[in-house]
RNA sequence: GGGUGAUUAGCUCAGUUGGUUAGAGCACUUCUCUUACAAAGAAGGGGUCAGUGGUUCGAGUCCACUAUCACCCACCA
């Protein structure tokens, strides 16, 4: 009984069902599996939004390997989860309950527990959505394992690492001065601002009338809080000040102090040569007045502007309460009434803005926990940079086993570059959602702990901490950690991992300091860096724009399979690719294509079909040759997450080879139980090889092929060729390949006479070296196969003389003339032209390879294979121009 | 200021140890409704691989410089 199938594939019908049907086999969960463990956690995306395409895009990565591996018999686990994203979600919630119009302040009017409860309330829905949207992307996640970097589990492993940092010293409570976002009302850490180009002005001026040098400033409302001027040691100009204080009554509270320093960094060259030194509002000044103290030489430090990026009263009464614009202005004011001002220029200036309230940063002087990176760790005799560098330098501990490799290799330097001036990592916030930091304090006493100790009175520190903190911790938090859990045994270090190249310092270089710092091994072993999706034009997706697709829309149009395979192909690592539907559609079409391949085998096979004797014809024997190689080339290129080159020499076959060759010619044969194997067989195999990038519809058609098993549990096709096929005899399949799709277009462009007889010529006298004695044999073996090919001629016979040339014309196939004789074709005059252009061509060629030939450089130093291959190739052509010419002759 | 990447067909891009005449998808031209598929099939056009120089018998591939674009980093007062 023959099945049919429906026409067109239609996704949206059995996409989701084929996904619970996973999900309920228990194939996503490595407790059902045996094998090598494989392991991979998912970036967690952050619950302030649902998911968009570069979220498709890596769920499809990742799924595709997870898919391959679980394939090849491996123990596969593959870990979905959440991120809180701190600072992130807060921003969003209190955005949208300014917009509409449910407070003014949300901190102020809510209180801290009510704030919490909204953001609370809205982390949960969008985390409901988007695991709804991982499932709609076919992701083979093990849900039994879903994490959510909030959960209790997870603030475990915070707490229990804050606290072994706390206890090792390398976290500390310090005075610095940090960026201050005035509209979130908390601090940032270096990696979370965002610069900006803008115009700006550079004033240059005095301080007073007698004040002896100039400095320059884009920023001359923190002059008022300035207490000393920098200049090089060196620098000529300036050395007999330096030691002196001047005072300048600038308007501030208190006239200016400003002492002269020395101090080795400061640039003679650049600008008037001398730094105005704001300690409490410039990170480099508050270096300068560090860098003083040292030196037992203090300068003072004043605070001209506070936490609500208004001026204080240290300022002086004109400024006081003034927005910095404002008091900038009205300064530089001041400056030109009293003539002190000397320059004024435009100039481009880069600026800090927060990535998440958008307003640009104030530089300010407080109290935060830091995480020292410079600090040796005790009993290690190395401090957290020196571990983040040596895990992908060298490997952690100079274990070469424990090495992280970076694909592509050119972000190891980014990441090394970035290392080199890293700073303390400032991780407290003051905003509310997120992990409260683990310290209490009564009076002059701090505990660190997740809990409070005992006795009254003692109080949790109020901040909470960086959301990268816990993000770090996410490859063995998720495992388990710090239970000694038999996951994390087993899984640990995770196999591989995928990110985009933005998040490479915010998220992989904490993984590498949190695990080697915490568990003393690697998080992961391979890195895979992917690039950005970006619009047709270029521009970045972004909802400012309106530019931004719903993957899920895109799903529903074309089915999740296209859009899977759509984002795979034709992209390179760590480079951005863009993305339009066109490109959906081209996948769409060949999902189709796929499906209609899958409906003729299945309506043109016997259920039940024996496994092949040795009765196989040249094309059985070619395509399974191929498939072999198929399989082997892409088991490499996905071993070496080659995604898109797998996925293009899959398409290749799929389409070219598979469908437009073999099928072709399988249709005119009779009809018999070899060929019904072959062909289920090849398309069980393509299946195989297709199912990590399109797992659904080719699970669908598996499960129509009526096989028992589930295709998602099956297991990869054999890699190794157990009999690899002779060089002579694959050259020889091809020929004939050829030759069929030759005579087949020749009939089909009516250019051969049904009626007449053909003979199909060529010359294996000088191919022995190709073909060897065999040659000949393996030809006619086949040829019962070109006989029932649909030619339209009655007979074919194959000569192998090549005297036979006279009254013939040629086709040339792989550089070997196939002549059929001129009797038996048509439309003459075109065939003229053809031959004259062919052999335009070949003359062209021919030239080239004698110039080669006739270079002694060439012929002594140049590999024998080579020349002897170009020789052969020359030898051919002439051979081929020859025929050619004394055809053009005939005809 | 430092660094990285890109420049290949009209468009979007592959091309991982340098090796015969540089590839794919889309678009284009011509033909074909041949019962798996018109979301198809057949045939075809289109590129001095950004430029210059170098290494090599041989360079899209390696090196140097130049141009244009993009991105990242930085204590640009």
């Amino acid at each position: 009984m023959k099945k049919e199938l429906e026409k067109i594939y239609n996704p949206q019908v059995v996409e989701n069902k084929i996904y619970q049907k996973w999900e309920e086999s228990g194939a996503f969960n490595p407790d059902n599996l045996t094998g090598e463990p494989y392991s991979i956690v998912m970036p967690p995306p952050n619950v302030t939004g649902v998911l968009h395409l570069g979220h498709a895009l890596e769920n499809s990565l990742m799924d595709s390997m997870i898919r391959f591996q679980r394939l090849r018999g491996k123990k596969t686990l593959l870990i979905p989860g959440t991120d809180h994203a701190a600072v992130a979600t807060q921003a969003k919630v209190e955005k949208i309950l300014v917009e509409k119009g449910q407070a003014q302040n949300p901190r102020e009017e809510l209180g801290r527990e009510k704030l919490l409860d909204e953001i609370r309330e809205f982390a949960e829905n969008s985390k409901a959505t988007i695991l709804k949207q991982i499932r709609r992307m076919g992701t083979s996640c093990d849900w039994s394992r879903l994490a959510y970097t909030f959960d209790d589990d997870r603030s475990q492993a915070v707490n229990q690492v804050f606290e072994k940092m706390y206890n090792d010293n390398l976290i500390y409570r310090g005075f610095k001065v940090i960026n201050w976002s005035v509209k979130g009302q908390s601090t940032c850490s270096d990696d979370e601002l965002v610069y900006i180009e803008r115009p700006a002005k550079l004033y240059t001026f005095k301080y007073s009338k007698d004040f002896p040098i100039t400095i320059a400033t884009t920023r001359p409302e923190t002059k008022l809080g300035d207490t000393a001027v920098a200049v090089n040691p060196h620098d000529p100009r300036y050395q007999k000040f330096i030691g002196q204080i001047f005072t300048a009554q600038v308007g501030a509270a208190k006239p200016l102090e400003i002492k002269i320093i020395a101090d080795e960094h400061v640039d003679p060259n650049f600008g008037t040569g001398a730094l105005g030194v704001t300690p409490a509002h410039s990170a480099v000044d508050f270096e300068i007045f560090e860098r003083q103290k040292a030196k037992n030489d203090p300068i003072e430090m004043i605070e001209v502007i506070g936490r609500d990026g208004k001026m204080t009263a240290q300022a002086g009464p004109d400024y006081q309460g003034l927005g910095v614009s404002q008091a900038r202005q009205k300064f530089v004011h001041w400056l030109k009434d009293q003539n002190l001002l000397e320059k004024e220029e435009d100039i481009i200036q880069s600026v800090g803005t927060s990535d998440r309230f958008g307003d640009v940063v104030e530089a300010l002087p407080m109290v935060q926990w830091f995480v020292d990176v410079n600090k040796k760790i005790p009993h290690k005799n190395k401090s957290l940079k020196e571990l983040m560098r040596e895990a992908v330098s060298v490997g952690h501990n100079q274990d070469e086993s424990q090495k992280i490799n970076i694909n592509p290799k050119r972000f190891e330097k980014v990441y090394f570059n970035w290392i080199d001036d890293l700073h303390d990592w400032c991780i407290s916030r003051q905003i509310w959602w997120g992990h409260q930091i683990p310290v209490w304090y009564r009076d002059q006493e701090i505990y660190c702990g997740s809990t409070a100790p005992k006795g009254e009175g003692w109080q949790q520190d109020g901040d909470t901490l960086d959301t990268w903190f816990s993000s770090g911790l996410w490859t063995f938090s998720t495992l388990g950690w710090p239970q000694k859990s038999q996951d994390l045994e087993i899984f640990y270090p995770t196999s591989w991992i995928q990110m985009g190249y933005e998040i490479l310092f915010f998220w992989m270089a904490r993984m590498i300091l949190m695990s080697t710092y915490t568990l003393d091994t690697i998080p992961f072993r391979d890195v895979y860096i992917h690039g950005m999706l970006r619009d047709e034009k270029g521009q970045k997706f972004s909802k400012s724009l309106g530019n931004s697709l719903d993957p899920l829309e895109i799903i529903d149009k074309y089915g999740c399979d296209a859009l899977r395979l759509s984002l795979l192909s034709g992209v390179s690592p760590g480079n951005d690719s863009k993305f339009y539907e066109e490109k959906v559609e081209s996948a769409r079409n060949f999902i189709n294509k796929l499906w209609n391949i899958s409906r003729f085998v299945i309506q043109t096979t016997e259920k039940q079909t024996p496994q092949p004797s040795n009765n196989l014809t040249f094309a059985d024997n070619w395509i399974i040759v191929e498939l072999k190689n198929l399989t082997k080339e892409t088991t490499d290129h996905l071993e070496k997450f080659q995604f898109s080159q797998a996925i293009e020499r899959l398409r290749e076959f799929t389409w070219n080879e598979f469908a437009d060759w073999y099928l072709e010619v399988s249709k005119f044969e009779d009809n018999k139980p070899e060929k019904d194997w072959i062909l289920k067989n090849c398309l069980k195999n393509l299946l195989q090889l297709w199912h990590p990038f399109i797992p659904f519809v080719t699970e669908h058609i598996w499960q129509q092929l009526e096989e028992e098993t589930d295709l998602i549990s099956e297991k990869w096709p054999e890699t190794d060729v157990s009999e690899p096929t002779k060089e002579a005899e694959q050259l020889v399949f091809n020929l004939i390949k050829e030759i069929i799709v030759s005579i087949r277009n020749l009939r089909a462009e009516n250019k051969i006479d049904p009626t007449k007889k053909i003979k199909v010529i060529f010359d294996l006298k000088n191919q022995t070296e190709y073909f060897g004695q065999d040659g000949a044999k393996i030809i006619s073996d086949h040829e019962n196969l070109i006989k029932k090919l649909r030619t339209g001629v009655s007979e074919i016979e194959i000569v192998s003389d090549f005297k036979e040339i006279k009254n013939t014309v040629s086709q040339t196939v792989s550089g070997i003339n196939i002549l059929i004789p001129l009797e038996g074709l048509l439309d003459s005059e075109k065939e003229k032209i053809k031959i004259q252009k062919e052999i335009e061509n070949l003359e062209k060629y021919a030239e080239g390879l004698r110039k080669r030939l006739a270079n002694e450089n060439f012929t002594q130093k140049a590999p024998e294979k080579v020349i002897s291959q170009q020789k052969e190739s020359l030898e051919k052509t002439v051979a081929d121009l020859e025929s050619l010419k004394d055809n053009l002759k005939k005809l």
